[in-house]
DNA sequence: AAGGTGACAGTTT
DNA sequence: TAAACTGCCACCT
């Protein structure tokens, strides 16, 4: 990944980056948002590429409509998603999110519409 | 150029 | 009820 100026990607962080702190989205959620129906996986791949962006991208705060940690796996280490969201005070349990729909954050509805 | 991949989601068996 | 399959669309080899 050199030049990337992919405008989906970047749409992608863009929409990322406007999760507000302490709120948490689902890759649906952004597919819908982008246009792209339900080509959520995309957007799962694009977040690959999210890794030394910037702006940084706060991936943790991308997590499936299950509220599960699916990614974190890809962060520096497993446990730096839960702790950079334990940080924005959402709470994680088994790699899932405590109360996930109050965290829910639609771009959709906040944003748009 | 064609096929395979992927941090998902929705539907059906 | 849970488990499995398909659809989705762009990127990579």
């Amino acid at each position: 990944m050199s030049k990337d100026q992919s405008s989906f990607f970047n749409d992608v962080y863009d929409v990322v980056r406007l999760i507000p702190e302490g709120r948490v989205t689902s890759y649906g959620a952004i597919a819908k948002y982008l246009s792209i129906g339900r080509a959520a996986r995309m957007v799962g791949w694009a977040m690959n590429a999210a890794h030394g962006q910037d702006p940084p991208v706060p991936a943790q705060r991308v997590v499936n409509r299950n509220g599960l940690l699916t990614g974190k796996h890809h962060f520096e280490s497993p446990y730096t998603m839960q702790e950079l969201l334990e940080s924005e005070g959402i709470k994680i349990e088994n790699d899932q999110i405590i109360n996930f729909k109050n965290h829910f954050w639609d771009p959709n509805t906040e944003l748009t519409l």
